[in-house]
DNA sequence: ATGGTTGTGTTACAA
């Protein structure tokens, strides 16, 4: 089961390269990050016409999270738990085959410091809260996403540009470290471990083409998931199309259960 | 050169 995570930058500006890359690539689970439309606007006959089964958590403008799944959705879960009053769309959990699937779009947190800050990391003591619960369940879950987090200066083409960046603050990595200090692997480094192995480039100043990118989309797995992890990467074919999101796919394989 | 780009949706804000 290979599963998939992509920041679109909008799921309507980025519809046909959407289709393209899911009929190519195909994999069984995608989650989405920053759809940037509300539920009933987003456009769910193209993809259900490809094979995939949908769950989507939106709004307008801003945010916005998916699950995409060739197999059956269970139990879908919308919102991080920890914060009654959060309006963002940033969080959505479905279970596919008996694994928990958590798509998540963590907040960007600039500028440092300010309230944006304030809120990205206690998002991120939410999320080690969740992770913390679905371990003691004794899940096997991913958490894939837009983590906007560079969890070391490898991560980054320019680590003393981004010194002052919420992306690479101290706070931000112990976080991003905190999950993996709970037994949570990075599937894409484990294959993946050579520096400078990008999956976001910015629109702006030749960064595409001049390789200066950051290492921010992440699939972390539970132990019983790293149990079947078999491979993992990212595609770059997508950020070099026309009219590309920023981000291109970041993908793991799981063996099939009890393989 | 205090720049540059993209998207939503309005002429600002987020990334």
């Amino acid at each position: 089961m290979r599963i998939a995570t992509w920041n679109v930058n909008s799921i309507k500006a980025r519809l046909p390269r959407v289709v393209e890359w899911l009929g190519a690539a195909a994999p069984e689970v995608v989650c989405l990050q920053e759809t940037k439309c509300e539920d009933q606007n987003f456009p769910a006959m193209e993809i259900e016409d490809l094979g995939y089964n949908i769950a989507i958590h939106g709004q307008k403008s801003y945010n916005g999270v998916a699950i995409l799944s060739k197999r059956p959705i269970e139990d879908v879960q919308t919102g991080l738990p920890g914060d009654d009053g959060d309006e963002q769309a940033r969080y959505i959990e479905a279970t596919v085959e008996g694994v928990r699937i958590c798509g998540l779009y963590l907040p960007n947190g600039n500028p440092v410091p300010g309230p944006k800050f304030d809120y990205k990391l206690g998002w991120m003591d939410r999320l080690i809260e969740r992770a913390q619960e679905l371990l003691s369940l004794e899940e096997t879950f991913i958490m894939a996403g837009d983590y906007n987090v560079c969890p070391t200066n490898d991560d980054v083409f320019d680590p003393a540009g981004f010194a002052d960046d919420a992306l690479c603050q101290p706070e931000s990595r112990n976080r991003f470290r905190q999950l993996l200090n709970l037994g949570l692997t990075d599937g894409v480094h484990v294959f993946n471990p050579q520096p400078h192995f990008y999956t976001y480039w910015d629109y702006q100043r030749g960064a595409w083409q001049k390789d200066h990118g950051l290492r921010i989309d992440h699939l972390l797995l539970s132990p019983q998931a790293t149990d079947r992890l078999m491979a993992s990467g990212v595609d770059k074919g997508p950020r070099g199309e026309p009219k590309a999101s920023d981000h291109t796919p970041a993908w793991i394989e799981l063996s099939e259960p009890n393989a």
